[in-house]
DNA sequence: GCTTGACCTCGCCCCAAGGGAATGGCCCAG
DNA sequence: CTGGGCCATTCCCTTGGGGCGAGGTCAAGC
C-alpha cells in the first residue's frame, strides 16, 4: 500500500465520475469508504484500487438504482449482479406496462360504456367478513379462499348462506397498491366471530350498480365500470358514502355487479 | 352553492381517495384549493363539484406524475391530456430502453473484447477547440459541425490542419446526460480565438487506445470499448489523467480510436 | 515568509410528495 | 361533562445529492 496510490476526493471523483458530494454520502453510508482519513485534517483518501468499485456505483446510479440496492448488488458476482439487474429491469417494465394500462383505462372513461348504471335499494343485513391487504395478483385467490371459509363457517353453524358474495374494496387494488379488501357473505341469525372472520352490520341504503360480464371483469378492463359509475355519481351530484363493492353473481347473468353505496337523503 | 355540498377533508378524501395530508399539500400548491376555509377554525371545506378534479389528480398520481406536471395536464382538454400522457409514457419507455442498453453494456464488459488496448506516446500540441453540452442524439451533428468550423477557421488563417479530429468527453454523453463535449483539431502556428472557438495546449503524455470499427462505434455499443479500456487501466494499476478522447480516423483503418491519457510517471 | 488559488472539511438549507407524531381546537353523542 | 372522532399547525423523516458559506490545508510563485 503506497502513499502515491491514495487520492483526494477530487481526483478520485474525476476517475470515477462521482462528485465529491456523492463520495461523501457514500462514505457516510458505508457504500464506498475511503481507504484512509487524515486524523489531523479530516481529508479523505481513496485508494486507487477503489476506482472500479466507485465506477461500478456510478454506473448503477446512472440507471437510478437506489443506493441500498446498489449496496447489495455490489457484493454479488458479476453474473449474479447481472441477473438481479435483469430482474429489476423486468420489474420496471412491468410497472410501466401497468401505468400504461391505467392511462389507457383513464382514456376509455371518456367514451361512455353502453349501459347506464341503475339504482337499487339495499336492505340492512349482517355480514360475516374476512379482510386482508392484497395486490391484484392475489385477489382472486383471496376472494375464493375467503368465500370458502366464510360459507364453510356459516354452514357449520347451520345458518343459510345462499346470498351473494360481497367484495368490498376499501383501497385501490392494483399491482402497486394492496387493498385492503373485505370479502363478506350476508346471513341471518347469530354467529360468533372466529379467528379473522368477523361479524358486522351493513346499514340499509341505496346502491348504484353496473353489471359486468365475464369478458370485462378482468383487471384493468374492469376499471372502466368503476369510471362509469363514478362519472355517473358525479354527474348526478351524488356522493358515494363508502367503498365500492363487487357483488357476485351479478344481475341478469353478469359475472358481477360493481356497486357504489350512495346517499339518498335529500340535500336541501 | 349549498352548505350541504361542502365536505371536510376526511369525507372529501374518502370520495377522491386522497389523504388529508395530500389534500393539504395540494391546497398549499394551488392544485386543488378548498371551496372555502372557516376563518374561525381554519377548517377547509371542499365542494362536491371538486370531486372529479380531485379524483383525476389521484389517478394521475398513481402513475407517479409529478404535481407540477399534473397541474398543467389538468387544465387541458381530455383529448389533449390523453395525448400528453401518451407522450409521457413513450418518454418513460424510451428511458427504460436506454437503461436496458446501459445494463446490457455493463454486462458485455465482463466478456473481454478481442483486441487488447495498446499504448502510444502523445506529443505536446496546440488545439483549436469548440466545447458544448450535447446529448447523444445531437453528438454527431455537433462533431461534424464543429469540425467544419474549426478546419474552416484554420484554413482561412492559412494553417495546416491535416491532423486527426479529437473529441474529448468531459462528461458522460447519453440520452440522459449531456457532455460537455469538446471537439478539437491540433495545429501548428498561431491563431487568435474567435467566438466560441478557443485555443489551448495539450501536454505530452502517454495514451492507451483501442481502435473501433464502424460497426462497433454506435451508441451504446461503443461503451464496450470504454469498458475495456477502463478495465485495462485498472488492471495495470494506472490512473487515467483526464477525459477520454475519440480520435478520428483511428489506426489501421478503424473509424476511430477510443483513447485515455494515462500517467507514466513512476510512482515510488 | 507571504499570498494566492485550488482543494478540502463541516454544517445548514433546498428539491418532491407526502407519512408520522405531538399538541391543541372543534363538535357531537351519551 | 366527558369521550371519541375529526380537524388544525408544527416539526422531523424519507432519497440523492446540489449549493452556499465559513474556515482549514497544501503546494506554488514571489
Amino acid at each position: 500500500m503506497n502513499d502515491a496510490d491514495l487520492m483526494l476526493p477530487g481526483e478520485f471523483g474525476a476517475a470515477t465520475r462521482l462528485s465529491s458530494k456523492a463520495l461523501r454520502l457514500y462514505a457516510e453510508q458505508g457504500l464506498l469508504v475511503p481507504a484512509g482519513i487524515d486524523p489531523a485534517t479530516g481529508y479523505r483518501r481513496y485508494h486507487r484500487d477503489q476506482i472500479p468499485r466507485g465506477r461500478l456505483i456510478a454506473r448503477l446510479r446512472t440507471v437510478d438504482l437506489p443506493l441500498a440496492r446498489i449496496a447489495t448488488l455490489i457484493e454479488l458476482s458479476p453474473q449474479g449482479r447481472q441477473a438481479e439487474l435483469r430482474a429489476w429491469l423486468a420489474a420496471q417494465e412491468a410497472q410501466l406496462r401497468r401505468r400504461r394500462e391505467l392511462i389507457e383505462a383513464l382514456d376509455c372513461a371518456a367514451a361512455p360504456t353502453t349501459a347506464p348504471p341503475r339504482l337499487r335499494v339495499r336492505p340492512p343485513r349482517k355480514l360475516l367478513c374476512q379482510e386482508r391487504r392484497v395486490h391484484i395478483g392475489e385477489l382472486d385467490t383471496f376472494v375464493t379462499e375467503a368465500q370458502r371459509r366464510i360459507r364453510g363457517r356459516l354452514q357449520a353453524t347451520g345458518l343459510p348462506h345462499d346470498g351473494p358474495t360481497l367484495v368490498h374494496f376499501h383501497g385501490f387494488v392494483t399491482h402497486d397498491s394492496d387493498g385492503p379488501v373485505e370479502v363478506a357473505v350476508p346471513f341471518t341469525g347469530s354467529i360468533e366471530p372466529v379467528d379473522d372472520l368477523r361479524v358486522r352490520l351493513s346499514p340499509a341504503g341505496t346502491d348504484v350498480y353496473l353489471p359486468v360480464a365475464e369478458a370485462d371483469a378482468r383487471f384493468p378492463d374492469i376499471l372502466r365500470a368503476y369510471e362509469t359509475l363514478e362519472a355517473w355519481i358525479d354527474a348526478n351530484r351524488l356522493v358515494s358514502l363508502a367503498s365500492p363493492v363487487e357483488i357476485r353473481p351479478g344481475t341478469g347473468g353478469a359475472l358481477l355487479d360493481v356497486t357504489y353505496p350512495i346517499s339518498t337523503s335529500e340535500r336541501s
